[in-house]
DNA sequence: GTCTATAATTAGATAGAC
DNA sequence: GTCTATCTAATTATAGAC
């Protein structure tokens, strides 16, 4: 599929370093074939990045149904479940969330408006909620998402790093597990030692 | 200064979407001239990379000669706030560790072998002690260093993301220094409110 | 749909003038 | 040291056969 060898490209390479031959190669396919399909670079990433965060959408789509609730804590607690659950098994999204983000362009703000506006303000909402209720400390919404979505990407995106360092395969069930449960505890109740807890 | 260009050029395209004729472009010098400097492209991403680790190495040493203490705890804090200082001043470190971290390669295993492994090391050390004098929470070191590196460099690294997002201007003094202190926040006492807080 | 052939542009790198 | 000129290979994209 070219779809899947595109994300893999795009995800490892960013738009500037990747290559329609090397798309097409990792298929086997010629590359006027890819343009054949897609009629261009541009348009191909397009079409790849809209299948990614359809992906995602669906995702978060099926976790929500499971909440009747009308309170927001549980309504955060699944979004947030859910999108580490995405990042562990897509790490593609965060290779081409960290590409794609750090130069101003027509892509960024292409997937800023729509795709990323969108999901960060659902997450505003519930964390709005919450700080009312008294249930989250008052930091802004920007700095607090900034830290949960840096660290829960960062593990998957930078696997092969984890890798080279600790020996880790950090998309092994296990890891994603492990490193999820180590997130969680550490954005609710910090990294350090209290007296109330078990030794 | 060519190697500023080329720091801001690998920073934002990643190696492989870079190009020596940008890097002149930037300072306005003709390709042939990147070469007759530095040998080849190779070299060039190699020397840049030097210059910004040693650049980091600098500002830890300097750092770190404020602590006489033979204790862990204020060595991990020296460590800790040099590293995020540093991070916020140079965005550039976390753009090339998130293109280099992302596909196994003599690129990686250099950046790993040179100096990312005694760079995690040392802060392993500090932890190992922490958790023996029972400060820390017993989570292992791959976990807890990429939940802190990947939110220490989030926010500076997709600074561009988070203006399209939020209109911060996250490399800003101002912002710098909210980000820290929100971090550090989490880190060490979670992001839910406890009963023992201030209303 | 998939291929071969190829056009137009751009890449990294070298030679040689000044 | 910096330039112009240039080589070879690789890039996106198109035309046309099957």
């Amino acid at each position: 599929m070219i779809l899947d060898a595109a994300l893999a490209e795009f995800a490892e390479q960013g738009y500037e370093g990747s290559t329609t031959a090397s798309i097409a190669r990792r298929v086997g396919v010629t590359q006027p074939l890819v343009h054949y399909h897609f009629g261009s670079k541009e348009a191909l990433w397009r079409t790849t990045v809209d299948g990614l965060f359809g992906k995602l959408q669906l995702h978060l789509a099926a976790m929500q149904e499971l909440v009747t609730d009308s309170d927001s804590a549980p309504g955060l607690v699944e979004l947030t479940f859910g999108f580490m659950d995405f990042a562990a098994a897509n790490p593609e999204f965060a290779c081409i969330l960290n590409h794609e983000g750090v130069v101003q362009g027509p892509r960024l703000e292409w997937l800023t408006e729509y795709y990323l506006r969108p999901l960060f303000e659902r997450w505003g909402v519930y964390l709005d909620d919450l700080k009312e209720a008294g249930l989250v400390r008052d930091i802004p919404n920007a700095y607090l998402l900034f830290v949960f979505f840096g660290a829960a990407q960062h593990f998957f995106h930078l696997a092969p790093l984890v890798k080279s360092l600790y020996g880790i395969d950090a998309r092994s069930p296990e890891a994603s597990q492990a490193y999820t449960n180590a997130l969680l505890e550490v954005m609710l109740t910090g990294a350090t030692k209290k007296a109330s807890d078990p030794s």
